[in-house]
RNA sequence: GCGGGAGUGCCGGAGCGGUCAAACGGGAUAGGCUUAGGACCUAUUAGCUUAGUGCUUACGCAGGUUCGAGUCCUGUCUCCCGCACCA
């Protein structure tokens, strides 16, 4: 037996003194097969390690030789919670902890024999790492993809930070598990929604990527196209005109059109003394002669606004809105009296009247000829209104028609749908509870009940109030908006199932054809309205395809067809516009933790936030910095926390957040390139030459976190004129888990297996071929250690065959058969072990070697065993490197085989003819064990073996030729009776219908009557051996036996006595 | 619900329309070699049957195409994985 795990540590020093795998840019092709990196846990490598990196390790050594120039390297994903949970548990520096456990990591990542080129090493802890961090996040901010907002993010308690959306499965917390808060904070964000579309469509690039990878990565962004419609908000519109004005002759004009073509009521009185304008006699007038209540709005132009103004100050109710279009405050503007300056009071109780309005907003024209675009803005101040700013149709919105007006005059929600079609049918609608407007919507009657929703809602986390059973609750707001192509009056709810955070957080519900609606609308007995024909809507929505019905012009139509013409007259009537929504939102990268790369932002009082200069790059982690445990320890280092503003110099504060783990590993592939480069994130030649990625091995798990950001951070760095390429990783395979127990193994369920025992057992190799042979790799598999001990026989057997002293001769007859299946074999082992079916590879292998040490026992030629040997040391290299090495060296070779090339076949050699003549032997030795068994003749006396008759062999190869055309044996059986065979009539009747029926009954390669025979005298003594008894061999035409007419091609009549 | 993948012997797993009762490995059983063996070698491992190397059935289930189907098509069931109140 051979001592493997003396061997093969030798090597491993072999080639780590001999540099046997650095690698640089040459002339040779390249290929660049990447593992994901590790995170240094402290519990080392495991099986699942030991699997994914044998996979990319066959096949960076299958490529190299290949003759590829193979870029392999391996590194550290190093920063992340661990240390410092580390840190704070055991009071180590979270660095050291790091360090110990790579150091760690790395012995056995050697103990596996893998090929890294180690000079290509890093870690994302390092400064030399993390300052291009912080270099593309500057640049990044620069291009404005890195940003600052104050947003509700994923607050995971337990880890004490943030965490990205990607980072949330299930509403818990991807690492540790712990249910997900929600938090309002002012965070970092990556603007990876700016790449929606591209990530998108690029997924069709990606050929080498797994279906499902593909999928989910299609599903997390989540496109979807649909329309946007805003739906008027039912009001009671008061209309007032301004000075010299009349309903018609003003800019009313055009707005009642406008909520007339929209269902909206309103009032607008001629005020009495247009000409002559006394505040009195207008408010008066107005209150005497309008109704007010909750829902009214009222929209004033110019004096109007006044008037207004005046108006509220005197009501003794809340009004929804006010609308002031060119309103002001004072009657001396361009110094020029106005005939009302004296008839009107100009105080106003600015309060007071903010106090009775819900929502106000003052349109100002920059083009105002009388009212100067300052007293919208002061107007706009004083009431904390909105101030929009346009330009008029006509200065001081003089013309009849100003479509601005009529815009922000109506206030309407807006939602989005995928399913205009059914618009007809929308009955209510729904908002989200956290909807900016949904308590401005609310009316005082139901205030009460609307804000007991709400904030029971809010108060569920996002995993409950998203579960899937979760029933769906709602609350009437008391307000109503009008249905824009029916002029209905909806019902306007707020319900837990709308989220805020997709489409526009407000959505038309319609029953009839959505399960949710359905079930909502009969839960609160909302009207119910077919608009598509098809289901049975008094049972169940349906969801369906179908003709529009009850839909106006739309009636008939298919309902794909009605969703481009409703969308169409939609736009026509400029209510709404087709949109495409994702599901994908920014990345937060920010991070309240210490043991990550701090971002490169320092807060000055006047400055505000200034990127750190490049040159001060990196902003290191500090020293002092202190793990208690509570929050994040650089809020309490003086010495990174103090810095002066890049900008003014004044004292300043840094940002104390650190970024995402993530961010490190978007481009640790480019530096890999160009580890060393101090000048430059990596070197553009260097990047050129190895880029893109060519096989990238890796987890399911990062099928979207990882893999989603890496080819962002590539379409970023492109469009920053660093990369030439879209993708960074051609081809992805992602490896199946090993199981124990039916469960992945893991340290917390205590069913992990630790590859050192088993390389301490049975070597490396053992393991490693044992791993790959146990299942496909992007497939699971099940641990189990039986058959490992079949891996080992199978590599101490290619020892034994290739160190054993041996005397073969220099030819022998079994030449060109073992050379036949060798040269088949080199050829079948390079398709699969580049198709990544590496057990087939194995398989291959093994049963070449059986075949082989058969031969060589029966006195193979030396030529040709000695080249099959070198050629199964070489093709096992990939995979048994040790193994490999040892042996090569044995043969006497003075190279590395890690560095040889892989064998060549000689297609010359692979004859199918010779290798049926040699397997042919084989079948008739089954047959006699066969008739041995039935005759339970345990010691046969003699054994004859009786060559079919020539004939037979014309008559095989007569119907084969026929059987292209014909399946009818009457047609086969009438031309072959007019040939010379006719004699043998009375056996052909047998035989056509038989061998025509089944032709597998015929032997594939067809052997002479000759070839057969000497392929039984070749194996004439092997028999004998055998079955220890004497084999005559004789051809039918020859032999007296009755037997020898049962004889037929590929099948002799054997008699045995 | 949507999307992806899979169902073949005791097990892992082959099978790109014909040589498949099913590669290769494991396990089990029997035998050989041996002082012994967890080493090596051989046979058996769906059923039936026979002085003749055969026959029958089988590849989740049901149909279809074909002279011929694990292999192609249709429907259906089961399992695994991912996403999911996404409007």
């Amino acid at each position: 037996m051979a001592n493997f795990v003396e061997f093969e540590r030798r090597w491993q020093q072999e080639w780590r003194k001999h540099k046997v795998f650095h690698v640089i840019e040459d002339k040779k092709k390249k290929y660049y097969c990447l593992d994901m990196f590790p995170y240094p846990s402290g519990a080392g490598l495991h099986m699942g390690h030991a699997r994914t990196y044998s996979i990319s390790d066959v096949y960076a050594r299958f490529m190299r030789m290949q003759g590829y120039s193979v870029l392999h390297p391996m590194g550290f994903d190093a920063f992340g919670l661990p240390a410092e949970n580390a840190a704070i548990k055991n009071n180590v520096n979270p660095r050291d902890w790091t360090f110990n456990n790579i150091t760690l990591m790395k012995q056995q990542q050697d103990e596996l024999g893998l090929s890294y080129d180690w000079d290509r090493e890093l870690a994302t802890c390092t400064p030399e790492y993390y300052r291009w961090n912080q270099w593309i996040f500057l640049k990044l901010y620069e291009k404005g993809l890195a940003y600052r907002k104050n947003s509700p993010v994923n607050w995971c308690p337990s880890c004490q930070t943030v965490l990205a959306n990607e980072q949330v499965e299930d509403g818990k917390c991807w690492r540790c598990k712990n249910i997900v808060e929600t938090k309002s904070l002012d965070q970092w964000f990556f603007k990876i929604t700016e790449y929606a579309e591209e990530l998108l469509q690029d997924i069709d690039k990606l050929e080498g990527w797994p279906e499902r990878v593909k999928t989910m990565q299609k599903n997390w962004i989540g496109k979807s196209e649909g329309t946007e419609i805003n739906f008027p908000v039912e009001s009671n519109y008061v209309l007032l005109h301004g000075y010299n004005g009349r309903p018609d002759n003003t800019l009313h004009a055009g707005l009642r059109d406008h909520l007339d073509s929209l269902g909206l009521k309103y009032q607008c009185p001629v005020m009495p003394g247009a000409g002559q304008p006394k505040e009195e006699e207008q408010v008066n007038f107005v209150l005497e002669n309008c109704k007010f209540d909750e829902n009214t709005i009222i929209v004033g132009h110019s004096l109007g606004c006044v008037v207004a103004m005046k108006v509220i100050e005197k009501l003794d109710i809340k009004i929804k809105g006010l609308v002031m279009v060119a309103g002001f405050t004072q009657p001396k503007f361009k110094d020029k009296e106005r005939p009302f300056t004296d008839t009107f009071n100009w105080n106003f109780d600015f309060e007071k009247i903010k106090g009775k309005v819900g929502t106000i907003k003052i349109l100002s024209g920059i083009n105002d000829d009388a009212v100067p675009i300052e007293e919208g803005r002061k107007l706009a101040q004083a009431l904390s209104g909105e101030l929009i700013e346009v330009t008029s149709e006509k200065p001081h919105f003089r013309s009849t028609n100003e479509p601005t007006v009529n815009l922000h005059a109506v206030s309407s929600i807006k939602i989005f749908t995928t399913r205009p079609d059914t618009i007809f049918g929308a009955t209510f609608m729904v908002l989200a509870p956290e909807h900016p407007e949904a308590l401005k919507l609310t009316t005082k009657e139901y205030e009460a009940e609307v804000k007991k929703f709400i904030s029971k809602v809010l108060l569920e986390d996002k995993f409950t109030r998203t579960a899937e059973d979760k029933e769906k609750h709602g609350v009437f707001t008391g307000s109503f908006v009008i249905n824009p192509l029916t002029k209905e009056k909806i019902p306007i709810y707020l319900a837990n199932f709308v989220l805020m955070d997709y489409g526009t957080g407000a959505i038309m519900a319609v029953p009839a054809h959505d399960k949710r609606d359905y079930e909502f609308a009969t839960k609160y007995k909302l009207p119910i309205n077919e608009v598509i024909s098809g289901g049975d809507i008094d049972k169940e929505a349906y969801v369906g395809d179908g003709k529009l019905v009850n839909s106006g012009k739309f009636n008939n139509l298919s309902n794909e067809e009605a969703i481009d013409k409703i969308s169409e007259h939609i736009e026509s009537l400029t209510m709404g516009k087709r949109t495409t929504q994702y599901k994908l939102r920014d990345w937060l990268i920010s991070r309240q933790r210490y043991w990550g790369t701090p971002i490169p932002i320092i807060y000055c009082k006047s400055c505000g936030p200034v990127p750190v200069n490049e040159k001060d790059l990196p902003v290191k982690l500090p020293e002092d910095a202190q793990f208690t445990g509570e929050g994040n320890p650089l809020d309490k280092s003086a010495s990174f926390l103090n810095a002066k503003c890049p900008k003014c110099g004044h004292d300043a504060r840094r940002e104390t957040d650190t970024m995402d783990t993530f961010v490190d590993s978007s481009w640790y592939f480019l530096r890999y390139c160009s580890p060393k480069n101090e000048k430059e994130v990596f070197s553009k030649e260097a990047v050129e030459y190895w880029m893109p990625v060519e096989q990238y091995i890796g987890g399911i798990e990062h099928a979207i976190m990882h893999l989603l950001y890496s080819r962002f951070f590539t379409k970023a760095l492109r469009d920053l004129g660093l990369l030439k390429f879209d993708e960074p990783f051609v081809n992805l395979l992602t490896h199946g888990m090993i199981t124990m127990g039916g469960e992945v193994m893991s340290k917390s369920k205590g069913n992990v297996v630790d590859p050192r025992e088993v390389i301490s057992k049975y070597g490396a190799d053992t393991l490693l071929v044992f791993v790959l042979f146990s299942a496909l790799p992007n497939k699971d598999f099940e641990w189990s250690e039986t058959g490992i001990n079949g891996i080992h026989k199978f590599l101490n057997k290619v020892h034994a065959l290739a160190t054993e002293p041996n005397e073969l001769p220099a030819h022998s007859e079994f030449d060109a058969y073992v050379e036949s299946k060798l040269n088949r074999l080199i050829i079948k082992a390079k398709t699969d072990t580049l198709e990544f079916k590496f057990n087939y590879t194995l398989n291959s292998l093994m049963e070449f070697t059986s075949i082989l040490q058969k031969y060589k026992e029966r006195g193979l030629g030396k030529r040709v065993f000695d080249s099959s040997v070198k050629s199964i040391v070489l093709m096992l290299c990939p995979f048994a490197p040790h193994l490999s090495e040892e042996l090569w060296h044995d043969l006497g070779n003075k190279t590395f085989a890690s560095l040889e090339l892989w064998p060549n076949a000689d297609e010359g050699k692979i004859d199918e003819k010779i290798e049926y003549e040699e397997e042919f032997a084989l079948g008739v030795r089954e047959d006699i064990l066969s008739i041995l068994e039935l005759t339970k003749i345990r010691q046969p006396q003699e054994m004859k073996l009786i060559v079919s008759p020539e004939w037979k062999y014309t008559l095989v190869k007569e119907i084969k030729a026929r059987l292209g055309q014909t399946r009818d044996s009457g047609t086969i059986m009438k031309e072959i009776m007019q040939s010379d065979l006719k004699k043998y009539g009375q056996d052909l009747v047998k035989l056509i219908p038989k061998l025509v029926q089944d032709p597998s009954k015929m032997p594939l390669i067809d052997l002479k009557q000759d070839e057969e025979t000497k392929s039984l005298e070749r194996n004439k003594k092997v028999l004998e051996e055998e079955f220890k008894c004497p084999v005559i061999i004789e051809i039918a035409e020859e032999s007296r036996d009755a037997k020898a007419r049962n004889g037929m091609p590929g099948k002799p009549a054997i008699v045995v006595k």
